[in-house]
DNA sequence: AATCTGTCTTATGTCAACCGTAGATCTTGT
DNA sequence: ACAAGATCTACGGTTGACATAAGACAGATT
């Protein structure tokens, strides 16, 4: 389950129910009501009598879910920043530099922690389901770009942009 | 399930599952599947072993669902206008005139055909999906306030405006 | 009388076994 | 080689059972 919101399956891919009940260790029920809650996301797709499959992102679902994402975290954001603490920026700092995961999701859980400060749960949670909705495509474009650095120093400096309490991002 | 999404069930309601299953005449499995469903949308919470309920907004909830749909609901409707056909902006006007429904959910229904045009199903999906969540306050609060007329006038205004094709709104 | 406690009730959460259905795959006859 | 039928596999759902935990209630205690 976290493998989905991280966006580590690729799309495409079939779930077996019972195949997931037996190496969670549980039996199919609690299976099928967490795969249901995913799909109600729009993370996993019910077929009548095939099960469940990791939706494939057409171009313009893709450019709806970056519309959406335009829409909304510019207002976390916005509204993040009067709230920020010292805290808050620490962490969003940690996530960059923790080299324990990939670039994309350092990269999401760094805004993630600066979105929190808005206290707007049921907005952070909509934009982690939109990241979560094209993590895997993000990962196949930004690999082998190389483009590591470019993307720290721009968190760096959004990070001290924040600190001083600027709103235009 | 319908009722749940046109915000029927008041808050702090619980829902007994072998009743709703009874009611529908299946077993509690799949009714616990599409509850499962709904509460991923947050319009229900699980609580361990005490069920289902109907969550309560807080005042913070409010602000924060009005601004999601602040975020959101303006970007729609910019880019449905220059795809509004006439049967989509005859049909936002159909729902103007049903007599058969409450006067805020002929208002949503109104507003959703707008938003249709959009293309952007997500898009649409979540701001339905806020709108229930405030359903039943909207009730609570417009009832009895009168503003049917208003309400009305306003409504044709930014039918016209769309027919127009502009994009203040 | 008020409160604390232990039991009883109720409903959830989960499991196991089972069956019908419908794609997917394999077999078979031509 | 190919099409039609048989078989396989996995899902979707049912039934029945059981452990768990919260609420309700009655009895005991201060």
């Amino acid at each position: 389950m976290g493998e989905m919101l991280r966006g580590e399956l690729q799309p495409g891919t079939w779930l077996r129910q019972d195949e997931l009940a037996e190496r969670l260790g549980v039996s199919k029920i609690p299976v099928r009501e967490a795969l249901h809650r995913l799909a109600a996301l729009g993370l996993l797709r019910f077929e009548l009598n095939r099960g469940v499959v990791v939706p494939a992102l057409s171009s313009s679902d893709a450019e709806e879910n970056y519309g959406l994402r335009r829409a909304i975290e510019p207002e976390l954001l916005r509204r993040a920043i009067p709230r920020l603490s010292i805290v808050d920026t620490a962490e969003a700092e940690l996530a960059l530099s923790d080299e324990d995961v990939s670039l994309t999701e350092a990269n999401w859980v760094f805004h993630r922690a600066l979105y929190r400060a808005s206290g707007w749960v049921h907005g952070v949670a909509i934009a982690e389901m939109l990241h979560a909705a094209v993590a895997p495509y993000v990962v196949l474009y930004t690999e082998g770009l190389g483009g590591a650095a470019d993307s720290d120093a721009e968190h760096i400096a959004l990070l001290e942009a924040c600190r001083r309490g600027e709103a235009d991002a």
